[in-house]
DNA sequence: CCTTACTTCGTACAGTGTACAACGTACTGC
DNA sequence: GCAGTACGTTGTACACTGTACGAAGTAAGG
């Protein structure tokens, strides 16, 4: 199965992104912890040993409970994840920023978002179909809209423009993330790997049908010391994204540069 | 669990994507079927259901045969996704455009690579830590990197641009999947839920506390007919990435255009 | 022929999310 | 104070996953 959120009655999930408590008296007895300590117990099990250790078997004995006791606190697993994502949302630094040009503005937001991926790398992972419309998310969007104040962009263009810079940073993310667990779960380093594939490689890479790949593949593999660098793939598809929005927003290229 | 892709001996992986078989003469009963029609059939299953719908079982009904005798043919379920990527990859047309400008050619490859996730939407929900280097991902490296023929760009950039531009179109392909699928398997359509989140987001979404989020999210919500529109964010993006391209190979944001 | 390597497949196991029912608790209405 | 009832907690159970293991049958080598 893969990680998907939502799923439920949308209505509740919302009214537990935002605490809402059920309306009317609780009789019997009251619950033992709270949605808070739940959530927060899943995202450090998460960031611990990774999204697939976060069970309700083991988010159980996390919290100190049977595994279906969960289930009085939250509908089901989807809906945790709703809320373990609005939840490092609302963790993001928001400073003003108001003194800043657009162009540091947005670099800045790039690299908060990064950072949280760092944190949390499960959450590049997670298909969020439906945004989690939580107060998380909410002041992230807000805070991060903030970022193309005075560009003169419409409406429209500054969500697609967010969205176009969010969507970057989430995959370059996505990437390392995959090529971490990539190391970490084969049980081959990257050095065994292409030892390993070298020979075979070396007997099927002609170098008259593919001629340029063999070349640039060498090239690149040698720029970065291993095969896919995220780091170097991050800083140059940030450069190409802050120019595109130079483009956009200044109508020229060099905006900005010395 | 997540679909994740190798983890094997690397060796043997490479020498089935390379469709080599073992030295040695074989005794015993001949395989009953080929290793192109386990990876034809899980290929189709995937198409036709999803992901998800790929499991041994499944697939061993597919090709009239026990879930174990797949076994045979593959050594785990992440070879076999390796090997269905590699197969995919090749199907990718990849006709002579040596005589257009390079802002049409990697258009073409961006279209081209769109399309492939149109007609094989599993294809980017797959975590490739380590890519399946088999021929059909070497014909499409070799073939995409001719798109930046006579663009001056040295090799490690050439391979770095390339790789910026796929893995936008990879991330808004998985963008449109996780979207398509919520509206699938939720039982809720997106009026339904949107009339569902409504009452209570109008109750909750302050004004005051998040202006621009409630105006720009209304004009874009608007302006999309849904929360999110797919379509859309790739046209968005594309234009973006292409003009990130002109930048830095042309040195200026005009070239090309009118 | 016997041996050996190989394909096929039934069974089994550890793991997943969660439905269901039993049990105890604390509040509501009297 | 007491019955009724709604709710928290939990053990068990089910369908499902990938795949390890071993038995049975088959074709080739010596």
């Amino acid at each position: 199965m893969s990680h998907r959120t939502g799923g439920g009655d949308p209505a509740h999930t919302l009214r537990l992104l935002w605490r809402q408590p059920d309306a009317g008296a609780r009789r019997g007895p009251r619950q033992g912890r709270s949605l808070d300590d739940i959530v927060a117990s899943a995202i450090a099990l998460a960031d611990a040993e990774g999204l697939d250790a976060v069970t309700m078997r083991a988010l159980g004995q996390a919290v100190g409970a049977a595994p279906m006791t969960l289930y009085t606190y939250v509908p089901g697993k989807a809906e945790l994840l709703d809320l373990m994502l609005d939840a490092i949302y609302a963790e993001l630094p928001r400073p003003d920023r108001s003194g800043e040009s657009w162009r540091s503005r947005v670099a800045a937001l790039a690299r908060d978002n990064r950072e949280l991926f760092a944190a949390h790398p499960w959450a590049a992972e997670v298909a969020t179909g439906r945004p989690p419309l939580g107060p998380g998310l909410m002041a992230k969007y807000e805070h991060e809209l903030r970022a193309f104040d005075d560009t003169g962009l419409d409406d429209v263009t500054r969500d697609a423009a967010l969205t176009f810079v969010l969507d970057f940073v989430r995959a370059a993310a996505r990437s390392a993330a995959e090529a971490r667990s990539a190391r970490q779960d084969s049980a081959w380093t990257d050095e065994q790997w292409w030892a390993a594939n070298a020979p075979l490689l070396a007997q099927v890479l002609d170098e008259r049908r593919y001629p340029t790949a063999v070349r640039v593949g060498a090239a690149a593999g040698a720029a970065q010391n291993a095969a896919y660098d995220p780091d170097q793939a991050y800083e140059f598809g940030l450069a190409r994204v802050l120019d595109a929005l130079t483009v956009l927003i200044d109508g020229r290229a060099d905006a900005g540069r010395p």
